[in-house]
DNA sequence: GCCAACGTTGGC
DNA sequence: GCCAACGTTGGC
């Protein structure tokens, strides 16, 4: 299985709407960028990828499931970019904010640290157990 | 195909 | 609200 990060700004598309929405998910579109949309065509059914809140909070506060790999995004009239659907699995216990990350070396290669604007990426397998560990889970 | 101008993201 | 980083666009 293979880990990844996805941010949301919450005024746009919160975690609390994500989980409203249940076991159907949600489909994760308007990413406008190819690197994201590189990292969103790697994504596999059964992935899992922390949910990040950017600006309002800046904290991962969830984890979500793929449970559709990638087709084409249909907000994207050019037909060039695609989107995946996820839903929301378990939110963490204690939300893990981006200060905690930026000062544990552990993370200093991270994406969400290095490249603050991509909005989809990938995730170790070390750092994804260490967040759920400082996360509670 | 280069590069300046411009737009967007997202932390601060 | 500012600005750094970086992606995209368009003139040449």
């Amino acid at each position: 299985m293979n880990y990844w990060l996805v941010k949301s700004e919450p005024s746009t598309w919160s975690w609390d709407q994500q989980v409203a929405r249940g076991a159907k998910g949600e489909a994760w579109t308007g990413v406008r960028n190819h690197a994201a949309k590189l990292n969103m065509m790697r994504m596999k059914k059964g992935d899992r990828a922390f949910f990040y809140h950017s600006n309002e909070g800046k904290e991962i506060v969830g984890i979500a499931e793929i449970i559709k790999e990638h087709y084409p995004d249909p907000t994207d009239a050019s037909g060039k970019f695609v989107c995946v659907d996820i839903k929301a699995e378990k939110p963490l216990k204690s939300p893990v904010t981006l200060e905690l990350l930026k000062h544990d070396r552990r993370f200093a290669k991270m994406a969400l640290i290095k490249l603050s604007r991509l909005s989809v990426q990938p995730v170790t397998a070390d750092e994804w157990k260490a967040i759920c560990k400082l996360g509670g889970l």
